[in-house]
DNA sequence: ATCGTTGCAAAATATTTGCAGTTGA
DNA sequence: TCAACTGCAAATATTTTGCAACGAT
């Protein structure tokens, strides 16, 4: 159970504590269709509507990451918002966690300048992009 | 004017040159309508959908970055393909640009390891996400 | 002349919204 | 209690697609 700190007056529902607990357990990139979908085993009664609110709005409280998608079809989600690194494949959209792969993460020193500017740096997202080696195989031909 | 080397078979039509042109020049993110708007000053025939067949299909070639969006409301497009750094504010939405701003671009020796998977990297994206000064301001209040 | 591309308009998808009933704090 | 939510369904917005005409090679 992912805890939530919200602003006075917002609610903690059923419906956002479940939809957060699903996207930070499957660790994956979701449209918001799939969240419909995978909610909806917990929820049968929610409706496509409360998912878009509620991602828009866990979304804007920065509990849901951001939505990503480099050339992927449509907006996705994650449940985490503080770091990520993967790689996209521009031919299949497939994406690749490089969260293990990479030997510690990125640190960049040069934030600062960011920070000095009075901006508040959170997190980041790095993509990687490219051709995956099986498209790559495919092409060669 | 950006030179464009297309796959035998496919052309380099105006309409693609323009977008491209426009893309890279204005050098911002922009939704599919954004480009539409800003391409019909130069070809005020053109059609939304091929500005949407074309944006896929220069992605898919590799001449127009991504489509990115953290945060943001619609799919965006950008003329460059690769490196890019930004700041994104998870309230407001709005995107700074960090390309000048930090010193030195990311350079990520960790890549090495997906090339030994076989993948073939072309470039990244860096999205650095949190609240900008003006929102914070706004929350202080 | 051929075949990839385009404009147009319709179809398919995706997202937002109004509203009356429900529910968390 | 009662304003913040929700489900539902209708309204919008976004993206894709079929097709006949066009145009680059």
């Amino acid at each position: 159970m992912s805890v939530l700190n919200l602003p006075k007056g917002r609610r903690l529902t059923r419906q956002r504590q479940i939809m957060l607990d699903d996207l930070r357990k499957r660790r994956c990139h979701l449209t918001a269709a799939e969240v419909y979908q995978s909610v909806k085993k917990k929820l049968p009664q929610i409706s496509l509507g409360t998912v878009y609110r509620n991602l828009k709005f866990l979304q804007k409280e920065g509990y849901v990451a951001g939505i990503l998608c480099n050339p992927c079809e449509a907006e996705q989600f994650e449940g985490f918002t503080d770091h990520c690194q993967h790689f996209i494949c521009r031919i299949c959209k497939k994406v690749f966690d490089c969260q293990k792969s990479l030997p510690g993460n990125f640190k960049p020193k040069e934030l600062n300048y960011l920070k000095a500017e009075g901006h508040r740096i959170e997190g980041y997202h790095l993509y990687l992009t490219g051709i995956c080696k099986s498209c790559l195989k495919k092409t060669k031909k």
